[in-house]
DNA sequence: CTCAATTTGTTCGTATGTATG
DNA sequence: ACATACATACGAACAAATTGA
């Protein structure tokens, strides 16, 4: 029990779940390579300081998500499986985020009228009179990996109401020619699925996902597209060349750092 | 039973955890207003189909948070509780990176010597013979947000050991005026933490981290410069504009989209 | 072939935690 | 607050399969 209290003081997970997810990430990080042998079940308790019957657990939750094989008197090995990563990377552009809409599969599941929207933070436009709730899931290879919670302008909604309730909302409003995008601005933060989201992404209740906070904002300055998206975690990635288009960059810059 | 079995089927963290973070978040988002009075015990047993006695333990987690309060025959109220919002938002130029280490207190834990160092992607540059890895830790008014595993080239760490053992190693390599960096390219994913990490960070085992694997390349391809980067997850935020400088964008262009 | 060492698999008893009604 | 059922975790012992000396 000693051990038990020490490590529960800062997180009340149970113990086999803390250790799987971190033998999962040493797989899925290649840490751990594919058919290689891993740690004997005592050197695993010893590292994880926990019992031989606590090691057993995760294993066999690795075991049934196919990540690990265990053959009696040789040890445990990572499974050589058929690589599936669905994961893809975030977009930092509008003209991706246009292309995105177009290869992946979305569905939307509800429409609802004048419901309050997210809330705006102070450089995100003024809101709209009233929002139109358009709430759609995103699949890809049949399987669900984002819930879009669309609060669009009801005065732009209303304008192509079916069209809206059937298809993917941004193509349709840049098809109104006498609509000005002057700010898109992307905000991605890290959050845990509540029921719905759970239920529509097929996710446990309270797990970390991948949140973007997207507010398009017309000439006028208001804010007529207010999402907020839900992404599942392991499918998302964000790259970045940090120099952009700035070109190499010498060093010695340091004598004029004021 | 009936109710357990269902929920059980998608996460395996107990069901009072499930509803604290997801009561935690309704207050983290703003959603649950300060001062404002939540739902009582019994809507929330509906909403969340778990008995009293659970929803209970997750409102007397979120109590010893400091988060909310409750009184006897009136009900439970959120917290108006000092804002510490320790949240920062990530890096997407070089500069700001230079500027970020100066304004942060940086702790060097470890230095060790001929370690093999994180993979590289096919893009990420050719590893370098040898790298040194620096670890250490980023406070911010007193508590860990980020732990640094910096895999150094060794040929550049030996040309000042002692200042790299130190202080940040960034600032120090720009000096260096025969140093070109040709490219800096910056990863980031959902990760959980491992046994060093929660240690370093003082968070639970496995819980979720944003992982940063930031790449510099020389202009000869090599990445001398190879570091993985573990934040709290509550400590950062991500913000763009995804017009960037293409500036405002005008309805009607889909005629040519192929 | 046998033996010993290694490694996973199984079981028991006990204490505590989780969830229902 | 109580009674009940099941889950989690420990420690220890023993069984079964594999390997190499």
């Amino acid at each position: 029990m000693s051990k038990l209290t020490a490590i529960y003081d800062r997180s009340r997970v149970p113990l086999y779940l803390q250790v799987a997810s971190v033998m999962r990430q040493r797989i899925q990080k290649g840490y751990w390579k594919e058919g290689q042998k891993i740690s004997t079940l005592e050197e695993l308790e010893a590292e994880f300081s926990v019992a031989r019957v606590t090691i057993r657990q995760a294993v066999e939750i690795l075991r049934d998500e196919g990540l690990l094989e265990s053959l009696q008197g040789r040890g445990t090995f990572v499974s050589n499986r058929p690589k599936n990563s669905r994961s893809f990377d975030l977009i930092t552009d509008f003209d991706s985020v246009l292309d995105s809409l177009q290869s992946n599969v979305v569905k939307r599941v509800e429409v609802k009228e004048h419901r309050p929207a997210p809330l705006l933070a102070p450089d995100e436009g003024t809101p709209a009179e009233d929002y139109t709730l358009l709430r759609s899931v995103q699949y890809n290879e049949g399987a669900p990996f984002s819930v879009v919670n669309l609060f669009l302008d009801t005065q732009i909604f209303e304008r192509d109401p079916e069209q809206f309730k059937r298809v993917a909302a941004l193509p349709v409003i840049m098809d109104m020619d006498d609509i000005v995008i002057a700010h898109a601005y992307q905000t991605l933060t890290i959050g845990v699925s509540d029921p719905e989201t759970a239920d529509l992404l097929k996710i446990g209740l309270g797990e970390p996902t991948v949140d973007c906070h997207l507010v398009l904002i017309d000439d006028k300055g208001t804010a007529i597209y207010n999402a907020n998206i839900h992404y599942i975690k392991d499918c998302v990635r964000f790259r970045t060349d940090l120099l952009g288009n700035t070109g190499p960059r010498r060093g010695g810059r340091s004598k004029k750092s004021k």
